[in-house]
DNA sequence: TAGATTGTTAATCGATTAACAATC
DNA sequence: TAGATTGTTAATCGATTAACAATC
């Protein structure tokens, strides 16, 4: 697996990669070849075949390509191979439905506690985890060995949340707030920024 | 306004322009140049000179920008100049939590109304929306002018609605499920796929 | 006017697609 | 073996960056 100077967009499809060979796995499906692959998940077969070359010769000349051998391959690739220690900051609406999405879970991140500021929410606990004030926030990341914090703060509160994050262990963010967080090289973040999404929605509405 | 031919990648950028200029605005900052807004929003001053000049020209030369114009100009591409009805269909956790989000509503992004199949969370009132019966889908958003449906439905049910939606005046789809719809050409998709977005930033924390 | 900065053309860089030899 | 399909190189296409004349 020679990853390295893999392009953004290639490693951008990777887990639609990984869904589709899923949904082929359930159906049974043992092998695919890049042409009818590509007419599934929309890719070329060319640029199915490129992106896969990038982390090793997963196929074969003739044949086509393992389902199952390659739905392993992407997940690793992925880094599903092990678990993740996550932790939500903000237990608002948000916050507390990603508390509940078991795919997460499924997928070896598992959710070790939640973080809130607001006194009627400390305590609460939803599907199985407790919601704690933020103060112990930094002596229970480190001592959980969590690495990945959800931010669903509002926008106000989420730099701060970064800052209290680069004095701990945390090594990624997956953050929902309307901001670009100005943190630390090499902390990985990953925006969902929703505003973002509907402006372009509404960019092609907008006849 | 020549607007034809846009790349997507431009056109996914102009969101962050928006943000980024409001930003300038609120703090009171008249205009600006591409090399200064380059250093705050991180493109290169080339890049926003380009990305601007698809869609007219909207600086000076010697001068640079002016903020709020460039702003509400960014607005009108991005479709904010009028308002959009818009259900929500699932009324879970994450549809509770889009409900919610007072942002969408200031935009122009007015919910008029949440579904759900569920007889336990019929009838509900979130944020002033009612829950109604899927039953009643097809007429309440003929009826209501609804153009954009946003899909909160697990995996298995989006695809229904999709189907369901096909046969409304509904123009697009803001889809939560970790499925890509099939659906007719004119209906515009967006798709927020969380898993996929979680399974990138693994990639990168697997070092 | 002189300085600054745009709008736009040209050059470069990177990503996608096409082609085909290798080989199962 | 013949047919199929990969892995990989080469060609094309598109997006980003650089350069600079136009002009405020």
């Amino acid at each position: 697996m020679k990853d390295r100077n893999i392009s953004l967009a290639v490693i951008r499809r990777l887990p639609k990669y990984h869904r589709y060979l899923k949904e082929l796995l359930d159906n049974d499906i043992k092998r695919i070849s890049s042409k009818e692959l590509s007419k599934i998940i929309g890719f070329t077969a060319s640029q199915i075949r490129q992106d896969l070359n990038n982390f090793g010769g997963f196929g074969q000349q003739g044949y086509g390509y393992n389902v199952e051998d390659l739905y392993n391959e992407i997940g690793k690739i992925l880094g599903l191979t092990r678990n993740y220690n996550t932790v939500i900051v903000g237990a608002g609406n948000l916050g507390q439905a990603l508390a509940n999405y078991s795919s997460f879970d499924r997928l070896g991140f598992n959710l070790k506690g939640m973080f809130d500021i607001n006194p009627k929410i400390i305590g609460l606990t939803i599907n199985d985890v407790k919601v704690i004030d933020m103060d112990s926030f930094e002596t229970f990341v480190n001592d959980n060995n969590v690495e990945i914090v959800y931010i669903c703060t509002n926008r106000d509160g989420a730099q701060d949340v970064a800052d209290r994050i680069q004095k701990t262990n945390i090594k990624a963010i997956w953050n929902f707030a309307p901001i670009d967080l100005k943190v630390r090289e090499d902390i990985i973040v990953e925006n969902v920024h929703l505003i973002d999404n509907l402006l372009t929605l509404s960019y092609f509405l907008k006849e």
